[in-house]
DNA sequence: GCATATATTTCTATATTGCAAGTAAAGCAA
DNA sequence: TTGCTTTACTTGCAATATAGAAATATATGC
């Protein structure tokens, strides 16, 4: 199965790999280029001048160094020569963003889910495209949903929508003469993070989410993971504390219990014995309250723990943490720097924790990232 | 750092990436071959044909299917074509092996390591090469060591040996005239797994190794990890068990802890008074003694929990267990099974644990694949 | 035997590549 | 200003690799 899967190489163009390099790796010389690609000069100039006439790619004219000799004209992608539409789905609303090439937002806009129905999410989703079309056509439309999905175009399990085997990409493009690209959302977010976010760079690391759930997604070897199991949400019941309260699944300190938001909430309001927000809980705690203090820094030692777990595990050096539900850690980061610290061997290089802070955007920002990746092979081929 | 590395992509040449897909993937029928490479069946024919000349290639002449047409003639590398020693270096041993291009076993030998010294260890290698020498040459050398090595060249650090910066394939090199491979011992043992052994056909697994430590190693994308964090033994001090007893490092209930042979043996020493061989443990748990049963069951349970973090966050469905400390897996299976099941998600597909018997010879075959690893390419185009 | 089926090879036009030589665009030194 | 030097990129050309089509090999079934 999975043998098989990864022996059929997916041919890359010479030209899409050139366009992938330069769109990640921005402004960048020909001659560093080459060397990335492992072709010569001469075959760069001829691979980037359909590119460069075509208008995806400019010449960069900077004259920084005032170095000899000709002066350097660094490739880089025309960021706003496409729109790219993403939207995240969850059990009740649907999250909308356009963005350029590089994944960089322009607008957003946010509309409830009326029904699960898929008639209801499709029309929700053409909505948001009416919504927050201009002049410039979409490209792609990148969709993602917390579950497993198969071909980029079905949906074969989404626990929140309560959906098996929907075609979702099939029906949207029914209404929208676009294509559309459907992922699981930390696989979406976690290529969004290594082609133009925070783990721009890096050949391996990981990605954890907090926010209603815990996610998790790896880029290893320069490559998202995204076998059935990415879909499954492994990281989010993860055992930490054996201490602490219980998951709605009944696991006593996992990832979900100690990390979530909703787990946040009901631990204070139980201790408290009346409502509050999220937004409350952190503010008693900044404010000193012995009981939001002790729920945050209790999931700040969490959160360390599952930080160094997944570093440990998965050998990466490099975490990016992302999500709504982060905001704690600007109580408990001490607890969490501590926690992750206790469980890593001394000899092995200090975790990179890096915080992407856009909240719940991101996640919009993933699935477009999905549909970037799904057309630069045509956009290299058709201009 | 990191991203430079993978950026540098290593070319392979077509004949190469034909040699080691027939290596792997044994007798190969030149469609499958041309469709898993993407080239076509003139270009396979092409390739091939030097590789059948000049002896590492035969044709497989199998007319098992009663089909109509040209019976196909799968190729295959001739295994003994070439010969190759595998040298694993502990603290106090060295254990070689002899194998075919297939990585199987020809002959063995052990010595022990009179020194520390690298001149002593050179000399033991050199012995144990021409020990077990026969009429064919080898064509490479590998040596697997725990600790980190840069370059395949150099033991950047292993704390067995007390080593920091040794030039180890340099020193054996100067007395063989043979090329030399190191490489860490778990790294090794993983591409041996992938290549040869249980893990052949998978994209992605892992390995764990019970004996004198826990070791850990990771298969993804058909390419081992093998970031600096790999020689680290990071998976040798993951919390399993709150109430386990203390590792050496004061880990309580760590996979060190749990695991190892030398912890078991502790555990039921302090609990009996009197001083046991594991292999005594094994029996008096057989037997139904109380106290190595309890010890042994508590392995059990955190060898499953292990497991079950590794394809948590690990993202694999297949796990393979080595080493020379897994004997009590035949008394506790159950308890490990059960162990799995109970961390892993009901959704999520069954762990696929595969059991690789062949202790501690297993980390010297390691070794071995390496050197093959390493001599594929030339071998592809020198023949 | 002869048609049919399948596997592999040969032939040949085409496409891609790297090398080496050439051109471009700056600074620097008279 | 004029040329020299340095670096960046481009073009011409020969070598190489590739796929597609036709040819060949070797079996089965009638």
């Amino acid at each position: 199965m999975s043998s098989v899967e990864a022996a059929e190489r997916r041919y890359r163009s010479p030209s899409s790999e050139l366009a992938r390099e330069v769109l990640i790796h921005g402004p960048i010389l020909r001659s560093v280029l080459a060397q990335r690609l492992g072709l010569s000069l001469a075959t760069l100039t001829r691979l980037a001048r359909p590119l460069l006439d075509g208008g995806l790619f400019v010449e960069v004219t900077e004259q920084l160094d005032g170095a000899m000799g000709r002066p350097a004209k660094p490739l880089d992608v025309r960021a706003d020569a496409r729109q790219f539409l993403g939207v995240k789905l969850t059990g009740d609303t649907a999250v909308a963003v356009t963005t350029d090439l590089r994944a960089a937002e322009r607008r957003q806009a946010v509309r409830p889910l009326p029904s699960h129905d898929l008639a209801d999410v499709v029309a929700v989703i053409v909505e948001l495209a009416g919504e927050l079309a201009n002049e410039q056509e979409f490209s792609a439309i990148g969709i993602s949903v917390g579950g497993q999905v198969s071909d980029n175009r079905v949906i074969d399990r989404a626990p929140f929508l309560g959906w098996r085997g929907v075609p979702l990409a099939e029906a949207v493009e029914a209404h929208l003469a676009v294509p559309v690209i459907v992922e699981n959302d930390v696989v979406a977010l976690a290529a969004a993070e290594h082609w133009f976010g925070l783990g721009r760079g890096f050949s391996n690391f990981a990605v954890l989410t907090v926010g209603a759930g815990v996610g998790y997604g790896l880029v290893m070897h320069d490559q998202v993971v995204s076998t059935s199991e990415a879909g499954l949400g492994l990281g989010g019941h993860f055992p930490l504390d054996p201490t602490g309260p219980l998951c709605f699944l009944g696991h006593r300190g996992c990832s979900t219990a100690m990390l979530t938001i909703p787990s946040i909430r009901a631990q204070v309001e139980v201790a408290l014995g009346e409502p509050v927000t999220y937004a409350q809980v952190l503010e008693l705690a900044s404010a000193g309250h012995p009981v939001a203090l002790a729920v945050l820094r209790a999931a700040g030692t969490a959160l360390g723990r599952l930080i160094a777990a997944v570093a440990n595990l998965a050998m990466v050096e490099h975490v990016v943490l992302a999500g709504e539900g982060l905001g704690f850690l600007d109580i408990v980061r001490a607890e969490m720097d501590a926690a992750i610290l206790a469980d890593r061997d001394p000899e092995a290089a200090v975790v990179d924790v890096l915080l992407d802070a856009s909240g719940f955007i991101s996640w919009a920002q993933g699935a477009a990232a999905i549909a970037i990746q799904a057309t630069m092979d045509t956009l290299a081929a058709g201009g």
